[in-house]
RNA sequence: GGGCGGAUAGCUCAGCAGGCAGAGCAUCCCGCUUACACCGGGAAGGUCAGGCGUUCAAAUCGCCUUCCGCCUACCA
């Protein structure tokens, strides 16, 4: 049911801003009143849109989805405003792994496992966890204020999400591009389940480099000598390599070796890809079981592979018995079921016993970790399923780096261009079979009947043979098209997470179906995300998106960094230096938050946040907060009343109010400049800057005697400008802090609805005027002169003063004299004579003053005080000294006929009025200090 | 080993289609001027990492060096 709009309390109006009903009382209005949905029958050309990416069910907001998605809520809600067809599609990813990984915890806290559980109850209960906890992130998503379309929210295991990954795979496998393989993967031994080359992370280490003897099979006072990391896999050697060219060692190939602790001898083979005469002894160890390389290098060698350890990454019995490795009996014993730290001590002792173990070094090098539980990931053999994804005829990758080189797809920054191609460009083939139970179940199945031979079953893991003949479809078949038995099973795999997120942006908008949604909203507009995820989702997405949809997913891609605490250090929780979005938010206000974000949030560059920079934005609420208190004390009949009516007339305008409507303008257009640019940080700086800097300290400042003036007519006049100029603001304002815009909106604007759905300004060049902006920077230039005498001194505002200006050009003269009483306002002054003879007061200091156009002034102000004069003559001759260089410089400029000749006019220009405008000053300066030290009679 | 990014005020960062070095925070001084002390006014603070070049002109463009990040690679 749609409530009535909340009303803010103006009553309730403090002095500072507090935002904590503010936040929740407008997002549930803007959900009721359904601001965020996007039109999906709509015909409005003009149509933005984008994807989330879509954070895991098991997370928590961090800083990281903070600054993804306020970016995203700024592009959106600018573009809505801006009358956009806006869709911004919420959603959630089950993230496999992770979410298996946190239930299977809680069984293991209640003393259970999923295998007890069996298949379907343990995917019962995952369901379960996600109701109850897995939508955390979406609660904390809107917290943030985040305007998605959440009638839309999808999740990559939604029945409609499920269909577009079968969907995907049977296709791609009847073109051939997902076959199933079996070989070398990395294996995560704690999460027992394949992974992709990209979801292992690299690590340097303080290894150990262990140099081992192997004996000759003819002659055992002759030997080899191998390095390795890792002597446990020497079990598995199934050869030694050397290079052939390698005169210490070549005549050995061909002969064999006896592998130590065992009862095989193994041949020595020459292979120069594999060997580096330079490093280590120039003699390897071949393990095609548990090494990539190896394994290259066994089928070059058409070597025998041995797989040493189990799903669980332990010693395998079976393995090491007379079948395969053929290891010592007593060996093998001691090793059974050992995982590989320990089987590593053991044989280190063996091969010390036995005296083949020659030199132990230390030793860095990288290991592989898992990237979800850290664990030491190992080359695992096993048959899994791949995506080809760089086939000759048939190339996923080709058209994918295609795309954003002839610009279809712009990476911003561009600097990341090499890094994509360079991924693609080596890209391997993909592995996409998860040994887990909880995501997509791969759409094969098998017949028990014909394959009843390759059924391996070991415990509750059953592994399928490579040998298998997979049916492929996308619904359960009823019976083996080969024999016609009913007797089949589904492949127990599941799909990689990124095997669906791969297709989000189409999948979400109905795919395969063919809907109005995607006819209206593919390919999105832009794609927001962080760099740390290029390859594992915008690649693939991009890769998908032509394959299937044969057009890019995305036009934008906009790159952001990672967001680190403010030592710039990587926040983790093992670190303890975790800053929490939802305390910062409680604490400083959501706008705060957003805005810091949003204003550190340039192109390349990490954010160190720190709590300081949250505050001063929430100080700039406040301050925002307080100008609109400021002016609806001074609208008796309500702010409202002056929006409805268009601007007065210019000409019956106050300078202050034509020169506001002026600047107001330029802001407008740098901030739409700004975010057409992705330029979030410059945006936020333009906005702060004027509503602070100009509006605040100078315009408030300005109209404030005309507001407390008996020229009613006037001060109506100018609250309807000042109306106008904030309320413009605030919709300019309104996609970085849309909380508090939308409370102030509210009480000002006449018009019944939201600021999420009012027009974006745009700009107005009507009201831009360079004449006005020059006579208010004179006279600007005047009050900065008396406040810096002021300031310098430490002469309290209360003092009034008496100054005298003197002003040779007849324009600057009436441009000030048309603001005297601003002046003499914002100054503090008791008298002030302009003019261009005007008496020179006694005792007075003066400064020069340079007016907009390179013309000469000077403020005397009565100071009849030695301590002053001191300080005004070191500061004069300071200046004096800074004049002199800068003058001399552009003298140098000018006096070079390179200089003339080449320099475009408008450089020698400006180069000529600025060298006007140094020597007026260093003249008149010149002047002052000489009178200043005739009236300290030479005792300064 | 390759690749990318960064080095500008005490701190955090803009500025880099060459043309006067900027902001915010912090510091110091003054100020209860009736929107705001989450404030107002002012000041101080710089070898633009270093070097060489291109140019009339370099923080900005090119090359080299140093130091810090990150990505990537099979050196056993």
């Amino acid at each position: 049911m749609i409530q009535d709009a909340p009303r803010s309390d103006t009553t309730r109006f403090d002095k500072p801003y507090s935002h904590r009903d503010v936040e929740e009382r407008w997002y549930r209005h803007w959900l009721d009143r359904g601001y965020f949905a996007a039109d999906g029958q709509s015909t409005n050309p003009k149509r933005f849109s984008i994807v989330i990416p879509p954070p895991n069910i098991t997370g928590s907001l961090h800083l990281g989805h903070a600054l993804n998605n306020t970016l995203q809520d700024i592009l959106v809600r600018w573009k809505r405003m801006q009358e956009y067809n806006t869709l911004w599609l919420p959603g959630t990813d089950h993230a496999g792994i992770a979410t298996q990984n946190v239930v299977e915890r809680q069984l293991k806290s209640e003393g259970s496992h999923r295998e007890a559980l069996g298949r379907e109850k343990f995917i019962q209960r995952i369901w379960r966890w996600r109701e109850e906890s897995g939508r955390t992130i979406i609660t904390q998503l809107k917290r943030l204020g985040a305007s998605c379309d959440w009638n839309r929210e999808r999740f990559t295991l939604d029945e409609g999400l499920s269909v577009a990954v079968r969907e995907v795979f049977v296709r791609l496998h009847q073109e051939g591009l997902i076959y199933r393989g079996e070989r070398l993967i990395n294996w995560c031994p704690r999460c027992e389940t394949a992974l992709s080359d990209i979801e292992v992370e690299h690590e340097e280490i303080k290894g150990t480099m262990y140099y081992i003897k192997y004996p000759l099979a003819d002659d055992p006072d002759q030997f080899l000598t191998v390095a390795t990391t890792r002597p446990e896999t020497m079990l598995g050697d199934t050869a030694v390599a050397v290079h052939p060219e390698d005169p210490r060692y070549n005549k050995l190939i061909g002969k064999k070796v006896l592998l130590p602790l065992t009862s095989r001898t193994i041949p020595v083979v020459g292979d120069p890809i594999l060997v580096d005469r330079e490093f280590g002894t120039g003699a390897v160890k071949i393990t095609p079981g548990h090494d990539f390389n190896d394994e290259k290098a066994g089928q070059r060698h058409r070597l025998g592979t041995i797989s040493l350890f189990d799903h669980r990454g332990r010693m395998d019995p079976p393995a090491l018995s007379e079948r395969e490795a053929k290891v010592l009996p007593q060996l093998t014993e001691q090793l059974g079921y050992k995982p590989v730290q320990e089987a590593r001590k053991l044989i280190v002792q063996w091969l010390e016993q036995k005296g083949c173990l020659i030199k132990v070094e230390d030793h860095r090098h990288t290991i592989g970790k898992c990237y979800r539980c850290k664990t030491v990931v190992e080359p695992y053999r096993s048959p899994q399923w791949f995506v080809k994804v760089n086939d000759p005829k048939n190339s996923l990758a080709a058209p994918a780096i295609d795309a954003v080189r002839d610009g279809r797809i712009r990476l911003i920054p561009e600097s990341w261009k090499n890094n994509y191609f360079g991924w693609l460009e080596n890209i391997q083939d993909w592995c996409i079979s998860r040994q887990i139970w909880w995501g997509h179940q791969i759409p094969a199945w098998y017949c028990k009947r014909c394959d009843e031979n390759v059924f391996k079953i070991t415990g509750t893991i059953t592994v399928i043979g490579i040998n298998a003949k997979p049916i492929v479809q996308i619904d359960a078949p009823q019976k083996c098209e080969r024999c016609g038995s009913t007797d089949l099973i589904q492949d127990p795999d599941v799909l990689d997470t990124w095997f669906s997120s791969a297709l989000w942006p189409f999948s979400t908008l109905g795919w395969p179906k063919k809907t109005r949604e995607l006819e209206i909203f593919y390919p999105t507009s832009a794609l927001v995300t962080s760099f740390d995820i290029l390859f594992f989702w915008v690649a693939r997405m991009i890769m998908m998106g032509l394959h299937f949809m044969k057009d890019v997913p995305f036009r934008d891609v906009y790159i952001h960094a990672l967001v680190r605490d403010a030592e710039g250090q990587k926040m983790s929780k093992s670190k303890g230096n975790v800053i929490d979005p939802l305390a910062i938010m409680e604490k400083y206000g959501t706008d705060a938050l957003r805005f810091t974000l949003a204003s550190m949030a340039s192109p390349g560059r990490d954010i160190k946040l720190s709590e300081e920079r949250i505050e001063g934005y929430r100080n700039f609420a406040n301050k925002i907060w307080n100008a609109a208190r400021f002016l609806l004390m001074n609208c008796p009949s309500n702010a409202k009343t002056y929006l409805g009516n268009p601007l007065p007339d210019p000409a019956t305008l106050s300078l202050a109010d034509r020169w506001i409507l002026s600047r107001l303008q330029r802001v407008v257009a740098s901030v739409n400049h700004q975010l057409d640019d992705y330029r979030f940080d410059g945006a936020s700086r333009e906005l702060y800057q004027f509503l602070w800097h100009e509006f605040c300290d100078w315009y408030l400042e300005l109209i404030k005697p005309t507001l407390y003036g008996t020229d009613a007519a006037a001060a109506k006049r100018t609250r309807t400008v000042a109306i106008h100029v904030f309320e413009t603001v605030l919709r300019l304002l309104h996609p970085f802090m849309p909380f508090i815009t939308e409370e102030l909106y509210q009480m000002i604007t006449p018009v019944e609805g939201s600021i999420t759905v009012a027009p974006f300004p745009m700009e107005n060049t009507a009201w831009m005027n360079e004449a006005v902006e020059q006579e208010c920077e004179s006279f600007q230039r005047v009050v900065e002169g008396i406040r810096e005498m002021r300031g310098v001194h430490g002469i309290p505002f209360s003092k009034k003063l008496s100054v005298v200006v003197r002003v040779a050009n007849p324009v600057v003269e009436h441009y000030l004299e048309n603001n005297r009483p601003m002046i003499t306002a914002l100054a503090g002054l008791s008298a002030l004579e302009i003019g261009p003879h005007v008496r020179q007061p006694v005792n007075a200091f003066t400064g020069p003053i340079i007016f907009p156009g390179g013309h000469a002034g000077e403020v005397f102000i009565p100071l009849p005080d030695a301590i002053y004069r001191a300080k005004e003559i070191t500061k004069k001759e300071k200046r004096l000294k800074e004049l002199t260089a800068q003058l001399a410089l552009e003298e140098k400029k000018l006096s070079n006929p390179d200089f003339a000749a080449k320099a475009p006019p408008e450089i020698l220009e400006n180069t000529k009025l600025r060298r006007q405008e140094l020597r007026l000053e260093h003249e008149t300066l010149s002047a002052a200090l000489q009178r200043l030290r005739e009236m300290s009679g030479g005792t300064a």
